[in-house]
DNA sequence: GGGTTTATTGAGCGATCACTCAAGTATATA
DNA sequence: TATATACTTGAGTGATCGCTCAATAAACCC
């Protein structure tokens, strides 16, 4: 028995370099040959690799919601719940890293939904575990006091959501101060 | 000088079909094949009608947002600005005859914007004439006294066109109860 | 009805799509 | 060093993309 050859590439960076580039511009207008390109991969590594172009868009997808649920609750330990939720729109608007400010989620699912891809089901699935991390930080800001009871946690979660992928996609815009409509959704919670 | 046949087809209706079609599967999601066997067109007709596919796109999205605009006023004239403006986020979601909940316009700044289309700077100018009908409304509504004058209109144009955004994204999930954030919205408009 | 003009038809264009696979290369163990 | 194993390469697959155009059919004025 001898052992392998080992690949050359660094299979975590490739899929967060592919997020970053369906991220932007998408599930079609992502080709192969763009893949390949930014990825440095001829076609039959790609496969070998990832086995196709969805099977990596899935990859992605999943970083992406990990990623996102685990900077929620980053925030949420410096901040407590209620300043995690408070500054999450700022933090989205000003982030001038990232790929584009729209949710992937939203946008994976926007494009795909009416013909019934996989893709926009994993996209509605990672879209509820957020919603719940939403819901989990409400829930904890009325058992510390920072808010009152009389709102259900996951009525104002979907709202909160709501609000922020109106946010991201507003903020893409350059005709639209996505700064102001941040604060407004922060001043929003600490109305309640 | 003699007189040439006459189409057979509906002109104005093809376009709203296409509306409808592109809306649901946005740009990439929609092939000439599908339009042609939904329209009834052969190729040589379809580009002797509209000369290109995103020729009809663009046409189909004058359409959609000619008919929000429309609409709006409408509903101002029978519930005066701000009951316009409450009524709106209702209406959306319940409305279901329409293609998809989601905004064409957003769908499609989303889809093409990163790549330079052209389409998603038309997109933009059809929401930018949205917000500014918005925008209208707000300061109709203030003369009026039917909210305070303390806020700036165009601010409250971009949060309540953000909202909506929002709203329709997340009417298209079933597992978010749509109403309830509509009616938050709405609720919102209230404590002006 | 004749003649003119335009609408309709559908085969098919080159380009690009996601993807395959056989051949060549590099790295591990023995 | 010999060999087994897996990775890398890139030409090439059939399918589909948006689109063209020559041939045919239909409707109009005279």
């Amino acid at each position: 028995m001898t052992m392998p050859r080992k690949p050359a590439y660094d299979r975590d960076a490739l899929i967060a370099q592919a997020r970053d580039i369906f991220w932007r511009h998408g599930w079609a207008g992502t080709s192969l040959k763009d893949l390949e390109r930014e990825l440095k991969l001829k076609p039959g590594s790609f496969y070998a690799a990832f086995g196709s172009k969805d099977a990596l868009y899935a990859l992605a997808m999943e970083r992406y919601a990990q990623d996102g649920v685990a900077n929620m609750m980053t925030l949420a330990r410096e901040l407590g719940p209620l300043g995690a939720l408070k500054a999450q729109p700022r933090l989205v608007v000003e982030a001038s890293e990232l790929p584009t400010r729209a949710c992937m989620l939203s946008k994976t699912y926007a494009e795909l939904q009416a013909r019934g891809h996989e893709l926009a089901g994993q996209a509605r699935t990672h879209m509820v575990a957020m919603k719940t991390c939403f819901a989990d930080l409400f829930r904890r800001a009325q058992k510390a006091g920072e808010i009152g009871t009389e709102h259900d946690p996951d009525r104002l979660a979907a709202r909160y959501q709501s609000d922020l992928l109106g946010l991201r996609m507003s903020a893409e815009r350059d005709d639209v101060n996505a700064s102001e409509i941040a604060a407004d959704i922060a001043a929003d919670l600490d109305r309640l």
